[in-house]
RNA sequence: GCCGGGGUGACAGAGAGGCCAUGUGGCGGACUGCAGAUCCGCAGACAGGAGUUCAAAUCUCCUUCCCGGCCCCA
């Protein structure tokens, strides 16, 4: 089994080949630190890191680098108007950013370079870039020569002579060429700015990421990923200066994911039709929201709607009752299918799957085949503890990638009808306004058993209702009552 | 205008020449005091039109509609 990934600069997949075998250097671009993140960035984030883990699952090393841009133009805006410093206003918004990823169980990059402190490579790159010709200064400011380049727009199928054309251009600043872009741009007065060979100043946009690939990962990264909205010009340019600074090729494959959408249209900050991540937080479980994103092709746009989540968090549920059953029965199965062929089986397919340029959505339907599955010899009894045990083990694979599942609150069954209790001492229980200990939930349940068994299933019925008021949740089985805390 | 990506059953969303997608929902059945969970079965689809092929949702062409990019953006 051979893993392909999707390559943008190609529109192809190809085998996956990393320039040094076992070890894989990633770049993800991150987000401009000047607000707090919305469910795009989520979709991102989520998407890279299970690309991330699913590498490392394969045995590679991986160097995974995001970056902050925290030098730029609507971050130095937003400080301005709230008064502050915009290095406080982007270590402030940074927090906020892990924050919410740490609790979409993202798991953190090796490193998350900054642009305010990569100046001086940035410094270095312009300079290299002037020095062979292909970059000029004007007015304090450096611009990268766009018209030199004779492989211009092979990321993105632009062609140089239809955008000269096709659009028009402000005369710009102090351009040569209204294509031309900066790589460095001259303060403003009051801006925040450092010293350079040009006079006070601050980097262009796309140099930190140049800067940064090249600081951390070298001349040419295996992978580089982002949104499809920085394909152009963003990652074009990336290109452009990378391959002039270092004469080599910039990046091997490149990766982007698809827009959230609403309404179809694109989650934006400019759109005003987003929605925080922390809003979101507050209304499904991080598993939901991982599950609702991984539920998709990430190369494809993702509509989001309330209900999409509720269908996610249905649907999860499913697979999440599987794996609880099964972890219930790892220590009382008694059946004697080990089961070992069929683990082995659906974990091959999960990873054909996964193999697949991160087919994450076909990989969940081999999770149902297998839950189906389960549940159904789990139903006649068939599986031996090493059975269940070894179906875990897919689960667990799965999750270790995925991390949608998490351990039950606590599962427990009870058998009715053994003990006689005191109902007295029950109704007080009923009662009781605080939590109810697992003993005392227990006591609850035999005596609902014993309702059960003398037909009383007015009382029953109350007391479950009494226990759901509580948060616990209860499922009649053959083996008696199931419960656990919500 | 130019460059990309799409239009799949009630809904969400895979698949990319022949084989079952999957989940939710619907219908029928099993289990059950009820509920839930679970299992078995059923129905229902590939925007429209031409073409290639023994075979097309999948390839080609045309039409049409939608979205993204071309200032910032994950």
């Amino acid at each position: 089994m051979a893993l392909v990934i999707y390559n943008t600069l190609t529109k192809r997949k190809e085998p996956f080949k990393p320039l040094e075998t076992g070890k894989v250097g990633v770049y993800v671009c991150g987000v401009t630190a000047y607000d707090k993140s919305h469910l795009g960035h989520a979709r991102s984030a989520i998407n890279f890191d299970v690309v991330v883990r699913y590498l490392r699952s394969k045995g590679y090393s991986v160097n995974h680098i995001t970056n902050f841009t925290d030098v730029d133009d609507k971050l130095i805006a937003r400080a301005h108007e709230l008064r502050m410093d915009p290095l406080d206003l982007s270590k402030q918004m940074i927090d906020e950013y892990f924050s919410v990823m740490d609790e979409l169980k993202i798991r953190r990059a090796n490193a998350y370079p900054k642009a305010s402190e990569t100046i001086t490579d940035i410094i270095e790159m312009v300079k290299g870039l002037v020095d062979k010709g292909i970059a000029y200064e004007s007015g304090g400011s450096v611009y990268f020569i766009v018209g030199k380049v004779e492989d211009y727009g092979k990321l993105s199928g632009q062609s140089l002579d239809q955008m000269i054309t096709g659009t028009r251009k402000e005369p710009g600043e102090d351009k040569r060429d209204p294509m031309d872009f900066a790589l460095w741009k001259a303060a403003k007065p009051g801006e925040i700015s450092w010293d350079s060979p040009w006079g006070r100043g601050r980097p262009g946009w796309h140099i930190e990421c140049s800067a940064m690939c090249l600081k951390h990962l070298g001349k040419t990264i295996d992978i580089h990923g982002g949104g499809t909205d920085l394909i152009f010009p963003h990652h074009e340019n990336e290109i452009l200066q990378s391959e002039a600074y270092n004469c080599a090729p910039f990046v091997k494959y490149w990766m982007h994911n698809g827009m959230l959408t609403i309404d179809k249209e694109k989650m934006s900050k400019s759109m005003k039709n987003f929605f925080l991540v922390r809003e979101v937080l507050k209304e499904y479980t991080p598993q939901t929201i991982r599950f609702f994103i991984l539920n998709a092709s990430y190369r494809q746009p993702l509509d989001y709607a309330e209900q999409s989540l509720e269908d996610a968090e249905k649907a999860l549920d499913k697979l999440q009752n599987s794996y609880e059953g099964l972890l219930a029965d790892a220590e009382r199965a008694t059946g004697d299918d080990d089961a070992a062929g069929i683990s082995e089986g659906y974990l091959t397919a999960f990873e054909k799957k996964m193999d697949d340029d991160f087919n994450t959505r076909e990989a969940i339907a081999v999770m149902y085949d297998l839950a189906r599955e389960a549940n159904r010899m789990k139903g006649r009894d068939r599986l031996s503890r090493d059975g269940v045990k070894n179906i875990i083990s897919v689960f667990d694979k799965f999750n270790d990638i995925f991390d949608v599942l998490t351990e039950p609150k606590t599962t427990k069954v009870v058998k009715g009808g053994i003990d006689i209790p005191d109902t007295v001492e029950t109704d007080e229980l009923l009662l009781k306004s605080s939590a109810l200990t697992d003993d005392e939930v227990d006591r609850l349940l035999q005596s609902r058993a014993e309702a059960r068994d003398s037909k009383d299933f007015a009382r029953a019925d109350f007391i479950r209702q009494e226990l759901a008021r509580r948060g616990i949740e209860i499922q009649d089985t053959p083996e008696g009552a199931v419960w656990k805390r919500k």
